[in-house]
DNA sequence: GCTTTTATTGACTCGTCAATCAATGAAAAC
DNA sequence: GTTTTCATTGATTGACGAGTCAATAAAAGC
């Protein structure tokens, strides 16, 4: 029965599993034999690639992280000029892929794992390091020296949003949230409507 | 030894006790008898009074909303005018007293709560409710029919500086988050800099 | 064909922890 | 002064869950 290279196939699956289960709990308090089972294996074998329950947290964040990642380097890669790119990292973050119920009860559960773990906070601040710099750089070009500035509240009102949507019971709307960061956007750059 | 009418003095002790333990956690994960011996009681007596861990849980996080919800009222009651209002909401927001670390991790762990407990779903949304519709009253004056627009976005600015707040290892910094979120304000009725 | 490697799990260990309970003592009520 | 009520805890129960291990089995290597 073994069929081999089942390690990086296992590894999907548990990841996989982990956010769903992290989702439809909106905890972390979700046991390794609950994940195992939905990723179809025992809980032995989820301890057996991964080590421990704090580990298989780890990689499922990493994958969420990098998900994201891979959205915004597409977004932009199809545009040009400061304000697009500026709005295609927003448009990614709010995206149907990322922008998931179960995504954002990932990410918050990921804020609170931050707290106590110095591995996951790291990963967070690479993110949030490469956003700002994203914005810095290309709001610069915009609006000068209010760059900092303008990054850090565009930014913060991502995260924001973000966090207000965990609480709605209703299907995340990516748009409204974007038409919403869009229009603080504009007023940051002065675009009066 | 047994003073009477202890009751609502250990109640207060274990809220205190629990907030402290949550923001020193970064978790929810903390046990009863760790809060209980913080408050220097056994984790009976907690029981005693508050039935259920959980129960402990929905007090704290009763007591930390009230705890805001009465800096606002207080900063409301020395300020006239719309845009006043609106300052003195977000200024007590990011009061010394409320955004302190570990309020703010408890803050954060409060919205993990609410996603599994009604109870606490169903605080948060009262005052998140409360907060928009404060916004909103005082921006129609400001902004006209954009009011909505712009509370969503104060506020959601508001939570996401929290959010991010409780990543940063260094102690928080109010009058920097203030700033920001009057510069959006600003930005959002018109005041060009 | 034997040996090593990889995949896999059921059963088990060991801790931990929420919740309960019976017991103790002291104030209040009568 | 005796009974009731309140305050308090040590000890215990019962469950649950992370992590380990020994055992099984199939592929690959030689």
């Amino acid at each position: 029965m073994p069929k081999l290279g089942m390690e990086p196939i296992r590894r999907a699956a548990l990841v996989d599993a982990t956010i769903t289960e992290i989702g439809e709990n909106g905890t972390l308090d979700v046991t390794v034999s609950q994940i195992a089972k939905r990723a179809g294996m025992s809980s032995a074998l989820a301890h057996h690639y991964f080590g421990s329950k704090e580990q298989i947290f780890i990689a499922a964040m990493r994958h969420t992280l990098s998900l994201y990642g891979a959205g915004v380097r597409g977004a932009l890669a199809m545009t040009k000029g400061p304000r697009g790119r500026i709005e295609a990292i927003i448009r990614a973050g709010f995206s149907t892929t990322n922008f998931r119920r179960e995504v954002v009860a990932a990410w918050l559960n990921f804020y609170v794992l931050a707290q106590a773990n110095s591995e996951a906070r790291a990963l967070l601040l690479i993110y949030q390091n490469r956003m700002r710099s994203n914005f810095v750089h290309d709001l610069r070009q915009l609006v000068g020296m209010r760059a900092e500035g303008t990054a850090e509240r565009i930014a913060g009102l991502i995260d924001g949003l973000y966090l207000r949507e965990a609480l709605g019971r209703e299907v995340p709307s990516g748009e409204e949230a974007t038409r919403q960061v869009l229009e603080a956007l504009d007023l940051e750059i002065g675009f009066a409507k």
